[in-house]
DNA sequence: AGGCCGATCCTCT
DNA sequence: GAGGATCGGCCTA
């Protein structure tokens, strides 16, 4: 296994200041026919309600639900939750237990398993750079890249030794991010909370967003 | 390169 | 009963 697991605390944290850290780190899934790993590229924060402003784009924006519940339990847990009736999206969550708030994960560089990703996703092994972006540039896209799935994967703990789905720190570091605002949202649409690792060529969105057209960078910190 | 459209179904009001 | 943190195909240019 490549890396080491990241502390609790480090998802103990206002999610707009969890983002930004978060990339870099590996999302890796043991799976029974073998490891797959990304490298986390693209995120977006999403708020609970306890806060002011509210954001109103969270899922946890009314309350718990049976569909968000995760989101007011502990950190470092994975919410996978489905959506168009055929994709799959998973988040990261934030705060205290008792508080909402969570990390959308829109975009990984495959690590190791490429060739079984693009298995999954039922495409045809390419070389070169645009592969990667068609593999897990975008957030259902990278779920079915490392087939994750509600039934399967909902609730679990991402930070303990023996889950089958880990967040884990192989020491790359991303001293910059790309701040622009939050894709494919009608509520709160001005808000900067997406971050993605500038010049990558596996981020989400159309290439005006892809490559931070009216962005700004902050230092990583 | 960008815009529109349909697929498809779960969740909450 | 409506709408959604998407994707891929098809259209125009």
């Amino acid at each position: 296994m490549p890396g080491k697991l990241l502390a609790r605390s480090f998802f103990e944290a206002r999610p707009e200041q969890v983002a930004p850290r978060l990339l870099g780190k590996l999302l890796v899934h043991r799976t029974p026919s073998g490891l797959l790993a990304g490298r986390i590229v693209e995120v977006e924060a999403y708020l609970g309600p306890h806060n002011t402003p509210p954001d109103p784009a969270a899922h946890s924006h009314r309350g718990p639900t049976p569909r968000n519940l995760v989101l007011f339990g502990p950190a470092g847990h994975a919410y996978v939750y489905s959506i168009y009736g055929r994709y799959f999206c998973m988040n990261i969550t934030c705060e205290p237990e008792g508080r909402a708030g969570c990390i959308l994960l829109r975009a990984l560089e495959p690590v190791v398993g490429a060739d079984r990703m693009a298995r999954n996703r039922g495409l045809k092994m390419e070389s070169g750079p645009c592969a990667a972006r068609e593999l897990t540039g975008g957030p259902s896209r990278l779920c079915q890249a490392l087939r994750l799935t509600r039934p399967e994967h909902n609730g679990l703990d991402l930070l303990d030794a023996a889950s089958l789905l880990q967040v884990r720190d192989d020491g790359v570091r991303v001293s910059e991010a790309l701040v622009t605002p939050r894709i494919g949202i009608r509520h709160a649409a001005e808000r900067l909370l997406r971050f993605a690792v500038p010049d990558c060529h596996c981020v989400s969105g159309p290439k005006s967003v892809a490559k931070g057209f009216r962005s700004a960078r902050v230092l990583v910190c």
